[in-house]
DNA sequence: CGATACATGTAAGAAGTTACATGATTGT
DNA sequence: ACAATCATGTAACTTCTTACATGTATCG
């Protein structure tokens, strides 16, 4: 997974190493390492697989930087992982992926793309909050108050996410059409 | 991680690896491994630091069971886990953690010291979103739109966690009272 | 007899963590 | 001289994933 969010933060702009663990570092990109010993080895793996290529700049007289840009080969990659299709699961257990993905979907596979993905996340989430729910209404009883608690935020978090999706939609349709 | 998860369940109630697997391919528990592969090296590591103990069930002609249970030092352990302090780093990178935190918090530590973790974790919301907020603001102009509407998302389930904190203080501090 | 549920495990490989090592340049 | 910032990397260790291996009992 690391590998794909340097490959989106490389197609948006060409990086080294360190700018990349800037970003990790400084901005709020959902939890990746920030450690040179999980960027610099995933770096070396993306470039081994011809995904990226890495340029040293020898340029300004500091130590040489090593610059990477995704080649055609990453865009494929990156546009193939970006566009698979997910369900219900992947929005119980890796919503940070999908919205790490979503974060990069409009500038690598345009807003048609961005769209069919909201309308995929919306209706994921529409068939996993019943379940959800319907648990929590039978096991309810029988939990601890924390427990049941934290279940409860389980919901309310997945009850956001739903109307995000909403509201993300309408955006999306509105700036379609007009143009 | 999931070691301490299993740790939880276990003090909850003694089970086999095979029953907190299907714990884990069964409920909603935020997206741990369910895999046998992870499941039983863990047990293994938590019996050899002796935080579990296990017991052959040779009972009624199955294959053998074994059922772990935790001793008191895995109940020692376990309590300092719950009870350790955290942040608003803790809340932006690990908020997972916390919540399988909370969960096991009030059968494990008591409701004065979940009543504590709220308030810790009301604070730490409350100095991370406006620097959420603030990025946001910075940067809105200058980020693609999914990347923006990304971030947005963030802010909207932190603010969610919000709202459920306050309302599940509440239900502490009504509930402690009375008797 | 074959599928399914119960039940535990190992082996190979991938990836992350922590900590260390190295080296240049700039500011104090 | 020394600290901070820029910049890249490695080594040891831990853990997880995927896939396989094994074995019993029950149901149709």
């Amino acid at each position: 997974m690391l590998g794909y969010a340097l490959l989106g933060l490389l197609h948006q702009k060409p990086a080294s190493g360190y700018d990349l663990r800037k970003i990790f570092t400084e901005t709020p990109m959902a939890g990746y390492s920030d450690s040179p010993g999980a960027i610099y080895p995933a770096l070396r793996r993306l470039e081994d697989q011809k995904l990226v290529h890495g340029t040293v700049e020898s340029a300004s007289g500091l130590r040489q930087r090593k610059v990477f840009s995704v080649t055609p080969a990453g865009m494929a990659a990156l546009k193939k992982w970006l566009t698979s299709p997910f369900g219900p699961e992947d929005v119980a257990r890796r919503l940070n992926e999908l919205m790490l993905r979503f974060a990069f979907l409009d500038q690598v596979a345009g807003e048609a793309a961005t769209l069919r993905f909201l309308q995929s996340f919306e209706a994921a989430l529409n068939l996993y909050l019943p379940t959800l729910r319907e648990f929590l209404e039978k096991h309810a009883a029988s939990m601890p108050a924390s427990g049941r608690l934290a279940l409860e935020n389980g919901t309310l978090g997945y009850e956001a996410q739903l109307q995000w999706a909403s509201r993300a939609i309408d955006f999306y349709k509105n700036r379609e059409k007009p143009r």
